[in-house]
DNA sequence: AGGACTGTAACGGCGCGTAATAGTCG
DNA sequence: ACGACTATTACGCGCCGTTACAGTCC
Protein backbone atom coordinates (compact mmCIF):
# COMPACT_ATOMS: atom_id res chain seq x y z
CA UNK A 1 0.00 0.00 0.00
CA UNK A 2 1.77 3.21 -1.16
CA UNK A 3 0.98 6.13 0.30
CA UNK A 4 0.63 9.16 -1.93
CA UNK A 5 -1.07 11.23 0.97
CA UNK A 6 -0.79 14.44 -0.43
CA UNK A 7 -2.59 15.91 -3.40
CA UNK A 8 -0.20 16.50 -6.35
CA UNK A 9 -0.46 20.41 -6.39
CA UNK A 10 2.88 21.09 -7.57
CA UNK A 11 3.59 21.35 -11.26
CA UNK A 12 6.85 20.62 -12.85
CA UNK A 13 8.66 23.33 -14.09
CA UNK A 14 8.94 22.03 -17.90
CA UNK A 15 4.99 21.90 -17.88
CA UNK A 16 4.92 25.40 -18.08
CA UNK A 17 7.87 25.66 -20.08
CA UNK A 18 9.30 23.25 -22.36
CA UNK A 19 7.92 20.73 -24.98
CA UNK A 20 4.40 20.47 -23.56
CA UNK A 21 3.09 18.77 -20.61
CA UNK A 22 6.48 16.94 -19.21
CA UNK A 23 4.80 15.02 -15.69
CA UNK A 24 7.14 13.44 -13.14
CA UNK A 25 7.32 10.14 -12.18
CA UNK A 26 4.92 10.99 -9.27
CA UNK A 27 2.50 11.73 -11.57
CA UNK A 28 2.93 9.33 -13.73
CA UNK A 29 3.29 6.32 -11.08
CA UNK A 30 -0.20 7.40 -9.87
CA UNK A 31 -1.96 7.79 -13.50
CA UNK A 32 -0.67 4.21 -14.64
CA UNK A 33 -1.17 2.63 -11.45
CA UNK A 34 2.15 1.87 -10.86
CA UNK A 35 4.57 2.49 -7.85
CA UNK A 36 7.86 4.37 -8.75
CA UNK A 37 9.82 1.36 -7.82
CA UNK A 38 8.14 -0.05 -10.81
CA UNK A 39 8.51 2.77 -13.16
CA UNK A 40 11.87 3.01 -12.20
CA UNK A 41 12.78 -0.66 -12.48
CA UNK A 42 10.89 -0.42 -16.44
CA UNK A 43 13.29 2.02 -17.31
CA UNK A 44 16.39 -0.10 -15.73
CA UNK A 45 15.40 -3.12 -17.89
CA UNK A 46 14.82 -0.69 -20.83
CA UNK A 47 11.35 -0.94 -20.82
CA UNK A 48 10.33 2.63 -20.83
CA UNK A 49 12.76 5.60 -20.55
CA UNK A 50 11.66 9.01 -20.08
CA UNK A 51 12.29 11.28 -22.79
CA UNK A 52 13.98 13.83 -20.12
CA UNK A 53 15.14 14.72 -17.44
CA UNK A 54 15.55 17.72 -15.16
CA UNK A 55 18.94 19.82 -14.08
CA UNK A 56 19.47 17.86 -11.07
CA UNK A 57 18.23 14.80 -12.66
CA UNK A 58 14.78 14.00 -11.93
CA UNK A 59 12.98 12.13 -14.81
CA UNK A 60 10.38 13.82 -17.33
CA UNK A 61 8.26 12.00 -19.14
CA UNK A 62 6.03 12.76 -22.18
CA UNK A 63 3.00 12.03 -23.39
CA UNK A 64 3.89 9.48 -25.31
CA UNK A 65 6.23 8.01 -22.79
CA UNK A 66 2.53 7.68 -20.18
CA UNK A 67 1.19 5.89 -23.33
CA UNK A 68 3.73 3.63 -23.27
CA UNK A 69 3.90 2.48 -19.82
CA UNK A 70 -0.38 2.20 -20.19
CA UNK A 71 0.29 0.09 -22.81
CA UNK A 72 2.86 -2.35 -21.82
CA UNK A 73 0.98 -2.33 -18.40
CA UNK A 74 -1.95 -3.68 -20.39
CA UNK A 75 -0.08 -6.67 -21.76
CA UNK A 76 0.67 -7.90 -18.26
CA UNK A 77 -2.22 -10.80 -18.30
CA UNK A 78 -0.13 -11.96 -21.35
CA UNK A 79 2.41 -13.18 -18.45
CA UNK A 80 5.16 -11.92 -20.43
CA UNK A 81 8.91 -11.36 -19.60
CA UNK A 82 9.33 -7.50 -19.50
CA UNK A 83 11.55 -7.67 -22.16
CA UNK A 84 8.97 -9.43 -24.30
CA UNK A 85 6.10 -7.28 -23.42
CA UNK A 86 8.92 -4.52 -24.88
CA UNK A 87 9.44 -6.57 -28.37
CA UNK A 88 5.42 -6.98 -28.79
CA UNK A 89 5.29 -2.91 -28.27
CA UNK A 90 7.38 -2.68 -30.70
CA UNK A 91 6.31 -5.08 -32.92
CA UNK A 92 2.84 -3.10 -32.83
CA UNK A 93 3.93 -0.12 -32.94
CA UNK A 94 5.77 -1.08 -36.56
CA UNK A 95 3.23 -3.06 -38.06
CA UNK A 96 0.77 0.17 -37.20
CA UNK A 97 2.13 1.58 -40.24
CA UNK A 98 3.22 -2.01 -42.37
CA UNK A 99 4.18 0.52 -45.42
CA UNK A 100 6.81 1.92 -43.61
CA UNK A 101 8.38 -1.05 -42.84
CA UNK A 102 11.73 -2.24 -44.31
CA UNK A 103 10.76 -4.99 -46.52
CA UNK A 104 14.00 -7.10 -45.49
CA UNK A 105 12.36 -6.70 -41.73
CA UNK A 106 9.00 -7.54 -43.09
CA UNK A 107 8.69 -11.83 -42.94
CA UNK A 108 10.60 -11.37 -39.95
CA UNK A 109 7.72 -8.93 -38.22
CA UNK A 110 5.23 -10.82 -38.99
CA UNK A 111 6.24 -14.61 -37.74
CA UNK A 112 6.88 -12.85 -34.97
CA UNK A 113 4.25 -11.32 -34.20
CA UNK A 114 2.45 -14.79 -35.16
CA UNK A 115 4.27 -16.29 -31.74
CA UNK A 116 2.93 -13.69 -30.00
CA UNK A 117 -0.25 -14.09 -31.29
CA UNK A 118 -0.01 -18.01 -30.47
CA UNK A 119 1.23 -17.45 -27.06
CA UNK A 120 -1.61 -15.35 -26.36
CA UNK A 121 -3.93 -17.78 -27.18
CA UNK A 122 -2.41 -20.29 -24.78
CA UNK A 123 -1.87 -17.59 -21.70
CA UNK A 124 -6.23 -17.00 -22.65
CA UNK A 125 -6.92 -20.75 -22.38
CA UNK A 126 -4.78 -21.22 -18.99
CA UNK A 127 -6.71 -17.64 -18.04
CA UNK A 128 -9.92 -19.70 -18.55
CA UNK A 129 -8.69 -22.46 -16.97
CA UNK A 130 -7.52 -20.73 -13.67
CA UNK A 131 -10.66 -18.84 -13.90
CA UNK A 132 -12.87 -22.31 -13.42
CA UNK A 133 -10.43 -23.47 -10.98
CA UNK A 134 -10.55 -20.45 -8.87
CA UNK A 135 -14.32 -20.55 -8.84
CA UNK A 136 -14.19 -24.16 -8.00
CA UNK A 137 -12.35 -23.42 -4.50
CA UNK A 138 -14.87 -20.55 -4.01
CA UNK A 139 -17.89 -23.02 -4.42
CA UNK A 140 -15.95 -25.20 -2.11
CA UNK A 141 -15.13 -22.33 0.51
CA UNK A 142 -19.09 -21.58 0.50
CA UNK A 143 -20.18 -25.33 0.86
CA UNK A 144 -17.92 -25.67 3.43
CA UNK A 145 -19.07 -22.57 4.91
CA UNK A 146 -23.05 -23.06 4.67
CA UNK A 147 -22.08 -26.90 6.78
CA UNK A 148 -20.74 -25.04 9.41
CA UNK A 149 -23.62 -22.46 9.77
CA UNK A 150 -25.93 -25.69 9.18
CA UNK A 151 -23.98 -27.38 12.56
CA UNK A 152 -24.96 -23.83 14.55
CA UNK A 153 -28.49 -24.28 13.75
CA UNK A 154 -28.87 -27.41 15.10
CA UNK A 155 -27.94 -28.78 18.74
CA UNK A 156 -24.68 -30.46 18.89
CA UNK A 157 -26.27 -33.70 19.06
CA UNK A 158 -29.49 -35.14 17.95
CA UNK A 159 -31.28 -33.34 14.63
CA UNK A 160 -33.58 -30.35 14.88
CA UNK B 1 10.30 -27.88 -19.93
CA UNK B 2 11.45 -30.94 -17.29
CA UNK B 3 12.38 -34.12 -19.19
CA UNK B 4 11.27 -37.53 -17.69
CA UNK B 5 11.79 -39.53 -20.79
CA UNK B 6 12.07 -42.63 -19.40
CA UNK B 7 8.87 -45.20 -19.07
CA UNK B 8 8.42 -45.31 -15.45
CA UNK B 9 8.12 -48.90 -14.66
CA UNK B 10 10.26 -49.63 -11.57
CA UNK B 11 8.18 -49.87 -8.43
CA UNK B 12 8.89 -48.58 -5.46
CA UNK B 13 9.32 -51.68 -3.40
CA UNK B 14 7.31 -50.73 -0.71
CA UNK B 15 4.69 -50.06 -2.66
CA UNK B 16 4.24 -54.41 -2.84
CA UNK B 17 5.12 -54.62 1.13
CA UNK B 18 3.83 -51.70 3.36
CA UNK B 19 1.00 -49.93 4.08
CA UNK B 20 -0.42 -49.35 0.45
CA UNK B 21 0.81 -48.03 -2.58
CA UNK B 22 3.24 -45.43 -1.61
CA UNK B 23 5.06 -43.73 -4.55
CA UNK B 24 8.41 -42.27 -4.15
CA UNK B 25 8.70 -38.35 -5.34
CA UNK B 26 9.05 -38.84 -9.48
CA UNK B 27 6.05 -40.39 -10.02
CA UNK B 28 4.22 -38.27 -7.64
CA UNK B 29 5.36 -35.41 -9.47
CA UNK B 30 4.37 -36.58 -12.87
CA UNK B 31 0.79 -37.20 -11.58
CA UNK B 32 0.56 -33.74 -10.11
CA UNK B 33 1.83 -32.12 -12.80
CA UNK B 34 5.01 -30.20 -10.98
CA UNK B 35 8.96 -30.54 -10.90
CA UNK B 36 10.31 -32.84 -8.31
CA UNK B 37 12.25 -29.50 -6.98
CA UNK B 38 8.70 -28.01 -6.84
CA UNK B 39 7.52 -31.31 -4.50
CA UNK B 40 10.69 -31.15 -2.25
CA UNK B 41 10.49 -27.33 -1.79
CA UNK B 42 6.49 -27.78 -0.55
CA UNK B 43 7.69 -30.05 2.00
CA UNK B 44 10.80 -27.61 2.55
CA UNK B 45 8.30 -25.07 3.71
CA UNK B 46 5.72 -27.55 5.68
CA UNK B 47 3.03 -27.59 2.94
CA UNK B 48 3.18 -31.36 2.03
CA UNK B 49 5.35 -33.88 3.91
CA UNK B 50 5.51 -37.24 2.59
CA UNK B 51 4.61 -39.85 4.82
CA UNK B 52 7.23 -42.31 5.14
CA UNK B 53 10.92 -42.63 3.78
CA UNK B 54 13.03 -45.67 2.35
CA UNK B 55 15.90 -46.55 4.93
CA UNK B 56 17.85 -45.14 2.17
CA UNK B 57 15.87 -41.67 2.51
CA UNK B 58 14.14 -41.94 -0.50
CA UNK B 59 10.47 -40.09 0.17
CA UNK B 60 7.82 -42.18 -0.27
CA UNK B 61 4.16 -40.43 -0.71
CA UNK B 62 0.90 -41.82 0.85
CA UNK B 63 -2.07 -41.45 -1.57
CA UNK B 64 -3.44 -39.13 0.99
CA UNK B 65 -0.41 -37.07 0.21
CA UNK B 66 -0.93 -37.06 -3.66
CA UNK B 67 -4.09 -35.59 -2.87
CA UNK B 68 -3.28 -33.08 -0.45
CA UNK B 69 -0.54 -32.12 -3.32
CA UNK B 70 -3.56 -32.04 -6.10
CA UNK B 71 -5.91 -30.08 -3.88
CA UNK B 72 -3.09 -27.04 -3.33
CA UNK B 73 -2.30 -27.19 -6.10
CA UNK B 74 -5.69 -26.46 -7.53
CA UNK B 75 -5.41 -23.71 -5.63
CA UNK B 76 -2.57 -22.11 -7.24
CA UNK B 77 -4.91 -19.63 -9.61
CA UNK B 78 -6.15 -18.43 -6.12
CA UNK B 79 -2.70 -16.39 -6.22
CA UNK B 80 -2.16 -17.04 -2.54
CA UNK B 81 1.68 -17.46 -0.97
CA UNK B 82 1.99 -21.60 -0.37
CA UNK B 83 1.72 -21.05 3.17
CA UNK B 84 -1.55 -19.34 3.39
CA UNK B 85 -2.43 -22.53 1.01
CA UNK B 86 -1.83 -24.78 3.60
CA UNK B 87 -3.89 -22.66 5.88
CA UNK B 88 -6.76 -23.02 3.57
CA UNK B 89 -6.00 -26.23 2.98
CA UNK B 90 -6.66 -27.20 6.65
CA UNK B 91 -9.39 -25.33 6.83
CA UNK B 92 -10.87 -26.57 4.40
CA UNK B 93 -10.45 -29.88 5.70
CA UNK B 94 -11.56 -29.26 9.26
CA UNK B 95 -14.64 -27.69 8.00
CA UNK B 96 -15.80 -30.74 6.55
CA UNK B 97 -16.65 -32.47 9.70
CA UNK B 98 -17.67 -29.05 11.62
CA UNK B 99 -19.03 -31.47 14.61
CA UNK B 100 -15.88 -32.77 15.57
CA UNK B 101 -13.95 -28.80 15.42
CA UNK B 102 -13.49 -27.46 18.76
CA UNK B 103 -15.88 -24.77 19.45
CA UNK B 104 -13.55 -22.47 20.93
CA UNK B 105 -12.21 -22.72 17.56
CA UNK B 106 -14.81 -22.72 16.07
CA UNK B 107 -15.48 -18.84 15.56
CA UNK B 108 -11.78 -18.66 14.28
CA UNK B 109 -12.29 -21.06 11.13
CA UNK B 110 -15.31 -19.52 10.40
CA UNK B 111 -13.90 -16.07 10.37
CA UNK B 112 -10.87 -17.04 8.52
CA UNK B 113 -12.58 -18.87 5.69
CA UNK B 114 -14.64 -15.76 5.16
CA UNK B 115 -11.69 -13.85 4.66
CA UNK B 116 -10.76 -16.18 2.13
CA UNK B 117 -13.72 -16.06 0.36
CA UNK B 118 -13.36 -12.51 -0.05
CA UNK B 119 -9.99 -12.75 -1.57
CA UNK B 120 -11.42 -15.63 -3.78
CA UNK B 121 -14.11 -12.76 -4.89
CA UNK B 122 -11.30 -10.42 -5.33
CA UNK B 123 -8.66 -12.65 -7.36
CA UNK B 124 -11.89 -14.30 -9.51
CA UNK B 125 -12.45 -9.96 -10.45
CA UNK B 126 -9.31 -9.89 -11.05
CA UNK B 127 -9.02 -12.85 -13.65
CA UNK B 128 -11.89 -12.32 -15.05
CA UNK B 129 -10.08 -8.67 -15.89
CA UNK B 130 -6.86 -9.87 -16.66
CA UNK B 131 -8.84 -12.13 -19.52
CA UNK B 132 -10.63 -9.25 -20.87
CA UNK B 133 -7.59 -7.63 -21.05
CA UNK B 134 -5.50 -10.53 -22.98
CA UNK B 135 -8.61 -11.05 -25.23
CA UNK B 136 -8.35 -7.15 -26.26
CA UNK B 137 -4.06 -7.27 -27.05
CA UNK B 138 -5.00 -10.26 -28.94
CA UNK B 139 -7.60 -8.68 -31.04
CA UNK B 140 -4.57 -5.37 -31.82
CA UNK B 141 -2.51 -8.37 -32.53
CA UNK B 142 -4.50 -9.88 -34.94
CA UNK B 143 -5.59 -6.18 -36.24
CA UNK B 144 -1.84 -5.57 -37.28
CA UNK B 145 -1.48 -8.49 -38.88
CA UNK B 146 -4.64 -8.49 -41.23
CA UNK B 147 -3.06 -5.13 -41.60
CA UNK B 148 0.59 -6.39 -42.79
CA UNK B 149 -1.60 -9.27 -44.81
CA UNK B 150 -3.13 -6.51 -46.91
CA UNK B 151 -0.06 -4.43 -47.57
CA UNK B 152 1.51 -7.81 -49.19
CA UNK B 153 -2.05 -8.10 -50.93
CA UNK B 154 -1.11 -5.00 -53.26
CA UNK B 155 1.74 -3.29 -54.70
CA UNK B 156 3.94 -0.80 -52.34
CA UNK B 157 2.04 2.26 -54.48
CA UNK B 158 -1.30 3.00 -55.66
CA UNK B 159 -4.47 0.95 -54.71
CA UNK B 160 -5.39 -2.41 -55.79
C1' DA C 1 26.80 -54.39 -11.83
C1' DG C 2 24.58 -50.94 -14.00
C1' DG C 3 21.27 -47.64 -14.92
C1' DA C 4 17.35 -45.23 -13.33
C1' DC C 5 16.07 -42.89 -9.68
C1' DT C 6 16.83 -40.13 -5.65
C1' DG C 7 19.35 -37.21 -1.96
C1' DT C 8 21.31 -32.57 -0.30
C1' DA C 9 23.50 -28.08 -1.03
C1' DA C 10 24.10 -24.00 -3.38
C1' DC C 11 23.63 -20.36 -6.69
C1' DG C 12 20.68 -17.69 -9.95
C1' DG C 13 16.77 -14.93 -11.55
C1' DC C 14 12.51 -12.22 -12.26
C1' DG C 15 9.84 -8.31 -10.53
C1' DC C 16 9.63 -5.80 -7.66
C1' DG C 17 9.14 -4.10 -1.83
C1' DT C 18 11.63 -1.73 1.38
C1' DA C 19 14.85 0.88 3.71
C1' DA C 20 18.72 4.23 3.98
C1' DT C 21 20.80 8.33 2.59
C1' DA C 22 21.13 12.42 0.02
C1' DG C 23 19.89 15.72 -3.38
C1' DT C 24 16.25 18.87 -6.00
C1' DC C 25 12.45 21.61 -6.70
C1' DG C 26 9.03 25.86 -6.13
C1' DA D 1 14.30 27.81 3.94
C1' DC D 2 10.77 24.51 4.17
C1' DG D 3 8.34 20.63 2.76
C1' DA D 4 7.23 17.78 -0.91
C1' DC D 5 9.24 15.30 -4.19
C1' DT D 6 12.94 12.72 -6.18
C1' DA D 7 17.71 10.13 -6.94
C1' DT D 8 20.77 6.18 -6.18
C1' DT D 9 22.29 2.02 -3.91
C1' DA D 10 21.57 -2.13 -1.87
C1' DC D 11 19.48 -5.95 0.45
C1' DG D 12 15.44 -9.22 0.70
C1' DC D 13 11.77 -12.23 -0.84
C1' DG D 14 8.73 -15.82 -3.05
C1' DC D 15 9.00 -19.80 -6.00
C1' DC D 16 11.16 -22.24 -7.90
C1' DG D 17 15.13 -23.65 -12.33
C1' DT D 18 19.46 -25.38 -12.65
C1' DT D 19 23.71 -27.37 -11.88
C1' DA D 20 26.93 -30.31 -9.13
C1' DC D 21 27.95 -34.31 -6.75
C1' DA D 22 26.85 -38.36 -4.23
C1' DG D 23 24.02 -42.02 -2.69
C1' DT D 24 20.05 -45.69 -3.28
C1' DC D 25 17.31 -48.99 -5.37
C1' DC D 26 16.37 -53.50 -7.96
Amino acid sequence: MSTHLSGRARRPFAAVKAERTLLQIGEVAERVGLSLRTVRYYEEVGLVTPSARTGGGFRLYSEGDVQRLLVVTGMKPLGLSLEEMGELFDLLERSAHPQSVDPNDFDDLVRRMEEYAERADKRIEKLERDLGRARNVRLQIAERLGRCASVLQRPPVGRR
